[in-house]
RNA sequence: GGGGAAUUAGCUCACUUGGCUAGAGCGCUUCGCUGGCAGUGAAGAGGUAAUCGGUUCGAUUCCGAUAUUCUCCA
């Protein structure tokens, strides 16, 4: 059978579905509402709060293939994808999962008869290994797991390995155990005659490779290490579908498999240059750029752009990266990546529909990226050139090669080769030490301690009533202590709560915890694992007790104002701008909104007025909100209800209604339009390619916005006399301004012109030079003028000028260039000499020197000074 | 979240102990050569040196704040 890549991802699926497991969609790869994570790294990611017993899952037999982003860790090193043939940034991973349900048997035995029966794999190349056991943690070798094993594998090829490999952990605390994996051995058969695959296991060969991980979550780690058992047992597994690919196609690397060889052809096409699959420089770049390519687009159609912060800066620099290689050693420099996006949606638009619907997007954003970073090169490799040219010597300052990196963004590995280039080399050492400083400063800058949960008492999962009230009577369930930048917070959870978690772009609520003797403030409040946390600076000195907690009021309502407000919004520009206003982003507060969206063009003045109306009339219509609180998905989609790319939707969805305006929210909104009151526009920019913003107010802010404005004009107005047309009162008011500027202009030329005419005539001789020393009644700007005039116009001339303005005192020489040139005389020399009698200093150039300072009654004093300086 | 940098003519960018009438290329305007265009020659316009404050006799230059943009680290 031939094992395309879509038919080996269907037959895993299907597999699992006969084994009662209910198949779910990929994850969005770009997390939200999880501190701890940018990307989804592993398969397990989004059914965490079922291990953590944080929520109860709806089937305890789950399976799905999903988008991971891995750029970090200790496999998986950014700067190593594309070098070896089996690592990539963006992979699927091919799971199963029992929560509570089935463990090691099933899950083994499953495994190996889809691998040895359906995929059909050579049993002979299969290598098996288990836990060993670790004495710190006092636990003992995988027993269970290698009896299963031993009854369908020959024990010789059972390896027992130790935590490194074979024990889980999904951070320093939490859920984890021991696991099994499978490896198979992809040598060919005179390879493996001269050395015994087993050897090979886990030693990083290209060909020996771990397909499949099976792990067995039997306990919780705690802050202090201790391991405990959890209450329920359950299977986590993830096979990597690119080897899984590579094995059942016979390739020597995943990259020659039909997932990856579209690209590389394109690559191939688009550079002209040809692939060969070794480790030269040149298939490096072609496989880095066909790898990185498909992090980058599913990461746009995730709703992750790439910018400077965060999960958006990882983006950037996986792009860049591709750029740059093509850049180096493909001789691309020219936009190209972009030119990719299309033969990926061809090839992976089937199971994953997001990056077709986005094509476009996706490929727009890629685009100006490049042309932007082509242009940080071009400037990189200039400042490099200049530097070069300056400095001739043979090494390139690590400090100057860091700052050509930290600021302007220019590759390390660009620099090295423009040295090498040159015969010079870049103290690599140096550039390595900033690199650590700057690392360690920004660590420094975020380290945050957390402490183990402590239970008050135990409660089935904690509610959100906040829709409905705003003040109510909580106990605290559990809290913990967590140390921010040093500074001492708790995190509180409670029984039920009325505050909102920030989510959906809605801030947390703040307000208060009252008991009888004491008052404290919730400062913030998230969710984490879908868990609400309160934050506050101070924990009650009895936890037990019964508290009031009471949302701040006023906040929420403007957050509510400003909630429905962006509704409609996005509705009114569906309708002005047309549907392919798809949503990119929203933050909502008491403030303000924010809202972006996809569309390819600067919203104009009109439409703004006009979406500026379609909103204001539908607040003044008062519109009775519509809310559905538990509508099953499917339903929520055929009312039409929109949703958003990058979002995961449990099974039971929230619609949020207002007239025509229908979406899918979790967020709290006002009880009709009217509360919004007033709709303001208040910015409209570009954020990114294809993607603009709009800043909006509402409400009480709405009104104040306009009242200022009004009383700005009526300001106006009166400084003007209250004229009819005030812009035509103020249209005169800078002409006759400008009309008196020349004036004085002219003036002041005119009396520069008198001055000058009378001093060609006031000037001696001496020592053969042509002297002028006088103050003049006029400003310095003129001064200058005449100097330089004079100056200009005459040879053998040497001009000393002094004037008075608000009682300092201002001199400047002028000399003409034949003296300078013939007697080395330099007016900058001069003036500093001759600035100690009007008690200041000066300096300038060897034509023209100007000097300052405090004691007018000095300047002629400099002037007859003057005249003996030349005489002597 | 923590650093580093940039902001100068319509555009792209120069300008070091703080004092040069702040310059260049492209673009623009006018005129000339050419039958017209392309081309080419000449002349010219165009600047609050991002904004605000400080130090100084004097700030585009040094210092601080603000805004915007770029960039590295987390």
């Amino acid at each position: 059978m031939e094992w395309t890549s879509k038919k080996i991802r269907e037959t895993f699926l299907e597999f699992y579905k006969r084994k009662g497991h209910h198949i779910v969609d990929s994850a969005p790869m770009v997390v939200k509402n999880d501190p701890t994570l940018m990307f989804i790294n592993a398969g397990m990611n989004q059914f965490k709060e079922y291990f953590l017993g944080d929520s109860e899952p709806k089937n305890v037999r789950v399976s799905d293939t999903q988008k991971c982003l891995r750029v970090s860790g200790k496999h998986n090193d950014l700067e190593e994808v594309g070098v070896d043939t089996y690592h990539h940034t963006m992979f699927e991973m091919l799971g199963n999962w029992s929560f509570g349900d089935y463990f090691k048997k099933e899950a083994i035995e499953w495994a190996w008869e889809l691998l040895t029966e359906v995929y059909k794999l050579d049993k002979d190349r299969i290598y098996i290994s288990v836990f060993a056991g670790d004495k710190n943690d006092n636990l003992e070798l995988d027993g269970e797991s290698k009896e299963i094993w031993k009854g369908l594998i020959d024990e010789t090829r059972i390896l027992e390995c130790d935590r490194k490999d074979n024990f889980w952990e999904m951070g320093e605390t939490g859920p984890c155990g021991p696991c099994s994996e499978i490896h198979v051995d992809l040598r060919s058969e005179e390879e493996r005659a001269q050395i015994d695959g087993k050897s090979l296991v886990n030693e990083d060969h290209p060909q020996v490779v771990e397909i499949w991980n099976l792990v067995f979550i039997q306990y919780n780690r705690k802050a202090n290490g201790e391991l405990v058992d959890l209450p329920n047992k359950h299977i986590d597994t993830g096979m990597g579908f690119e080897r899984l690919a590579m094995a059942l196609q016979n390739k020597k690397s995943n990259y020659d498999t039909d997932i990856f060889m579209p690209l590389i052809n394109k690559v191939v096409s688009i550079s002209g240059k040809t692939y060969g699959a070794t480790d030269s420089k040149q298939d490096v770049a072609i496989r880095v750029i066909a790898d990185h390519v498909r992090a980058i687009s599913f990461s746009i159609a995730d709703g992750q752009l790439p910018s400077n912060i965060g999960a958006g800066y990882v983006i950037r620099r996986i792009l860049r990266r591709a750029i740059r290689y093509g850049y180096s050693f493909l001789a691309l420099n020219e936009p190209f990546v972009n030119k990719l996006v299309e033969v990926l949606v061809a090839e992976m638009g089937g199971q994953f529909p997001e990056i077709k619907l986005q094509q476009s997007l996706i490929t727009k954003v890629i685009l100006e990226e490049e042309e932007s970073f082509l242009r940080t090169l071009e400037k990189g490799i200039s400042r490099f050139e200049n530097y070069a040219a300056k400095n001739q010597d043979k090494n390139i300052d690590g400090k100057f090669a860091f700052e050509l990196y930290d600021t302007f963004g220019f590759p390390i590995d660009l620099t090295e080769l423009l040295a090498s280039e040159k015969g010079l080399h870049v103290d690599m050492q140096e550039f390595l030490n900033c690199l650590q400083q700057q690392k360690d400063r920004s660590r420094a800058a975020t380290i945050i301690k957390t402490d183990d949960w402590v239970t008050v008492f135990d409660d089935e999962r904690e509610e959100f009533i906040g829709y409905d009230q705003l003040v109510a009577n909580i106990k605290i369930t559990r809290y913990r202590k967590v140390i921010i930048k040093g500074k001492e917070q708790y995190q509180l959870v409670f029984n039920f709560t009325p505050f909102y978690a920030e989510g959906g772009g809605q801030v947390g609520d703040t307000g208060h915890l009252e008991s009888n003797d004491e008052k404290l403030y919730v400062v913030d409040t998230k969710k984490e694992n879908n868990v609400i946390v309160h934050f506050t600076e101070e924990l009650p000195k009895d936890v037990n007790k019964t508290f009031k907690a009471a949302v701040n009021a006023d906040a929420r309502e403007l957050v509510e104002s400003n909630h429905s407000a962006t509704h409609l919004l996005h509705e009114a520009l569906r309708e002005v701008l047309g549907s392919h206003v798809e949503q990119k982003g929203s933050l909502v507060n008491d403030k303000h909104l924010r809202f972006d969206f996809s569309h390819f063009q600067k919203v104009t003045a009109e439409e703004v007025k006009q979406i500026e109306e379609i909103v204001n009339n539908r607040i003044r219509k008062n519109i009775a909100l519509e809310e559905i609180r538990n509508a099953p998905i499917k339903q929520a989609r055929e009312m039409g209800a929109m949703a958003l790319f990058g979002e995961k939707y449990g099974d039971l969805v929230r619609v949020i209604k207002f007239g025509s305006s229908l979406e899918l929210c979790g967020g709290t909104h006002v009880n009709s339009t009217a509360n919004i009151g007033l709709f303001k526009i208040s910015h409209e920019n570009a954020i990114a390619a294809g993607i603009r913003r709009i800043e909006a107010i509402t409400n009480k802010t709405a009104e104040t916005f306009v009242a200022n404005q009004l009383e700005e004009l009526h300001a106006v107005k009166g400084l003007l006399k209250n004229p009819k047309n005030v812009q035509g009162a103020i249209k005169d008011l800078l002409k006759k301004n400008s009309q008196l500027a020349k004036q004085i202009d002219a003036l002041n030329k005119d009396k520069a012109k008198g001055a000058k005419g009378d001093l060609m005539n006031e000037a001696i001789e001496i020592n053969g030079i042509q002297f002028i020393g006088k103050e003049l009644d006029l400003d310095s700007a003129s001064i200058k003028d005449i100097a330089f005039d004079l100056k200009g116009k005459n040879d053998n001339l040497f001009i000393i000028l002094g004037n008075k303005v608000d009682g300092k005192a201002t001199l400047t020489i002028a000399i003409s260039d034949n003296l300078v040139k013939d007697k080395g005389m330099h007016a900058g020399n001069l003036i500093r000499e001759l600035a100690k009698e009007i008690g200041g200093g000066g300096g300038g150039q060897s034509a023209i020197a100007t000097a300052g300072g405090k004691n007018p009654e000095g300047i002629n004093v400099a002037i007859e000074k003057a005249k003996v300086l030349l005489d002597s």
